[in-house]
RNA sequence: UGGGGUGUCGCCAAGUCGGUAAGGCAACGGGUUUUGGUCCCGUCAUUCGAGGGUUCGAAUCCUUCCACCCCAGCCA
């Protein structure tokens, strides 16, 4: 449970407002103008045609943190115009991600596709107005008649055709009288135009496919530009977030709502979409890395969905609590993944219960520890928060440390085990190691040590320094269990970067996943559910996969390190 | 001289009428500590893409230039 902030001072009674940016001061302005009548309407408008991922999850955060900021609503609608590329399957997991995000949407969940009726009725108005044409042209005509980005387009020749020509045409498009890529339906608004979305902009195609929610109903399908104003106009959306790349599009958004009679005019506003460092989220990048198999699918825990994220173990509040830190700007950037680690540990720390887990195990035997002798040790699950309660440790005199504690020629500043060196067991006692044995191949494989009885618990009344405390698990009692060790899945901080050639895929880090098949816990884990998070105390954080952990035997996925002051230390030793 | 955008510390990002550069992450010091964790304390932009100009005073105004991003789907 989360111990933070308490209650705000003030006039704020909604929980954690998130910081200012340049949409929440145009809005208000807006409110301070009585537009819209002082309502804030925005919408979440994914394509159900892929997962979703850490970049959605910036407009979710926005669009569902205006909603609750300004008392108004925010929208899921799903922008399904293509049925081509969609489907139910995408459009369940897109449900589930919003919700484990912790933003509710039940009453407000809508279908661009519940609105082809609407749509097509818009669609003569603009025929009728002489504002929209059949064409006949092809799509290789139509590109060819658009013009470049520095020479006008030409004018088609279907584009003077009469209203009712037009409207009978549109009208047996729909009847499903003519085959795909036959004819379209354009917006006439102006060929020369500096902005290319102006040219003539294609409104319907017709596609003899099935829709995932209409069936056969249609054989013609709207357009984005079209459809997306009008389904925001239709919803009584105030203000329609999107990112930077439609900039130019707004021209088109704002022609189509004031030109087909629209009943509201909802006002777009740009912003730059999430670059993470060490990653991709592109759709097509994602899709490559699980289509080649460079990953296990969408919810491999390296991956940036949320579906990976989520089973990774990462929690809806340290993205919620990231995408509130990074902020909201026009300018493209790319974010220090860093922030994203730094927004889990904070919150992890606070709620992570503590246990221990050997990951690399090295014997230890207690020469001085009676054979069949257990002590139990009564250890809090965390050090600042007594409420998590605590749980029994067994000791006994064969355990288990980290390979990574000890060292036979230990290097300065290492103050773990070695040879005739003190340390603490963790709330245990204090060892010192007496003999190292090893292998044919010189390779340590047990430490002999003596207990002090006198430590119990892991502190001396004699005041004696000792500046090692190290994890252990009692080799008896251990529970086997799998762990993955997951980092980056690229080397690189801008994997699309390619200035010095190659292709994203060639960044890949190959170390990226590491199995360890024999790790041993501390007995408390043996059942642990799916999910769930804990600390393994000087390794870092760890979450019960929900594929693979079984009931007796845990699997777990590391979320991320704990920081590591040591290694950093050693590494600058090595430089000097 | 196609159009639309953006440029403030290694990474994000405030900076509202011009008044003398917030904050976070990272990094680096130090303290506390039975996690080399947490926590605490400190350091970290004479400078705002560059050059001119206006002004007592400019990141903010004017001007020239430079760099980067987006647009030629019957994708969204």
């Amino acid at each position: 449970m989360s111990t933070k902030s308490s209650e705000s001072d003030t006039e704020t009674n909604i929980e954690a407002a998130s910081p200012t940016n340049f949409i929440r001061e145009i809005i208000d302005e807006d409110l301070r103008q009585g537009k819209n009548d002082g309502r804030v309407v925005t919408r979440f408008p994914p394509e159900p045609n892929g997962y979703l991922h850490i970049g959605h999850a910036k407009s979710i955060c926005l669009n569902f943190g205006i909603a609750r900021d300004y008392n108004g609503a925010c929208n899921l609608r799903f922008d399904d115009t293509n049925p081509t590329k969609e489907s139910t399957e995408y459009v369940q997991s897109i449900r589930d991600d919003v919700r484990w995000m912790g933003f509710e949407f039940e009453k407000r969940e809508f279908y661009a596709s519940n609105y082809f009726e609407n749509l097509y009725s818009f669609a003569e108005v603009l025929i009728q107005k002489g504002l929209a044409y059949v064409d006949s042209l092809n799509a290789e005509e139509i590109r060819a008649f658009r013009g470049t980005l520095k020479e006008p387009g030409k004018e088609s020749p279907d584009r003077n055709r009469s209203i009712e020509e037009n409207l009978d045409l549109f009208r047996r498009m729909r009847a499903g009288e003519f085959k795909d890529g036959e004819y379209v339906l354009r917006a006439k608004i102006d060929m020369a135009s500096p902005n290319m979305t102006m040219r003539d902009p294609t409104l319907y195609r017709i596609r003899h496919v099935e829709h995932h929610r209409t069936g056969d109903t249609w054989c013609i399908y709207p357009m984005y530009d079209f459809t997306h104003c009008l389904s925001d106009s239709l919803e009584g959306v105030t203000h329609s977030l999107c990112s930077l790349e439609f900039q130019d599009n707004r021209a088109l958004y704002d022609w189509v709502v004031a030109n087909a009679d629209a009943p509201c005019r909802p006002q777009q506003i740009e912003f730059a979409r999430l670059n993470l460092s060490y990653t991709v989220l592109s759709k097509r990048r994602l899709i490559q890395l699980v289509e080649e198999k460079l990953v296990n699918g969408w919810d491999d825990p390296r991956m940036p969905t949320l579906q990976g994220l989520r089973r990774r173990g990462y929690t809806p509040e340290a993205i919620r609590e990231f995408c509130d830190r990074i902020g909201v700007a026009k300018a493209d950037s790319m974010v220090d993944a860093a922030l994203l680690d730094f927004c889990l540990r904070e919150d992890l720390n606070d709620r992570a219960p503590r246990v221990m887990a050997v990951l690399r195990p090295l014997k230890v035997v207690i020469e001085n520890y009676p054979e069949d002798q257990v002590d139990e040790f009564e250890m809090p699950y965390h050090p600042e928060d007594e409420s998590m309660g605590k749980r029994v440790v067994p000791f006994s005199k064969v355990l288990y440390i980290e390979q990574d504690d000890f060292r036979e020629d230990p290097p300065k500043k290492f103050f773990r085990l070695a040879p005739g060196k003190e340390v603490r067991l963790r709330y245990a006692y204090y060892i010192t190691c007496t003999d190292v044995i090893k292998n044919g191949a010189g390779e340590v494989v047990e430490l002999r040590c003596t207990y002090d009885p006198a430590t119990k618990g892991g502190w001396s009344e004699d005041g004696r320094k000792v500046k090692g405390t190290l994890h252990w698990v009692s080799a008896a009692h251990a529970v086997k269990a799998e762990v993955r060790l997951y980092d980056k899945l690229f080397t690189k901080e801008n994997p699309m970067d390619f200035d010095e050639g190659g292709d994203f895929k060639d960044f890949i880090n190959p170390d990226s996943i590491e199995v360890l098949p024999e790790c041993l816990l501390e007995p408390s884990l043996a059942d642990t559910p799916p999910e769930a998070k804990v600390q393994f105390e000087r390794l870092g954080y760890f979450c019960a996969d929900t594929r693979d952990c079984k009931p007796g035997a845990p699997v777990f996925n590391r979320i991320t390190t704990l920081r590591d002051t040591w290694a950093r230390i050693e590494r600058s030793q090595n430089k000097s």
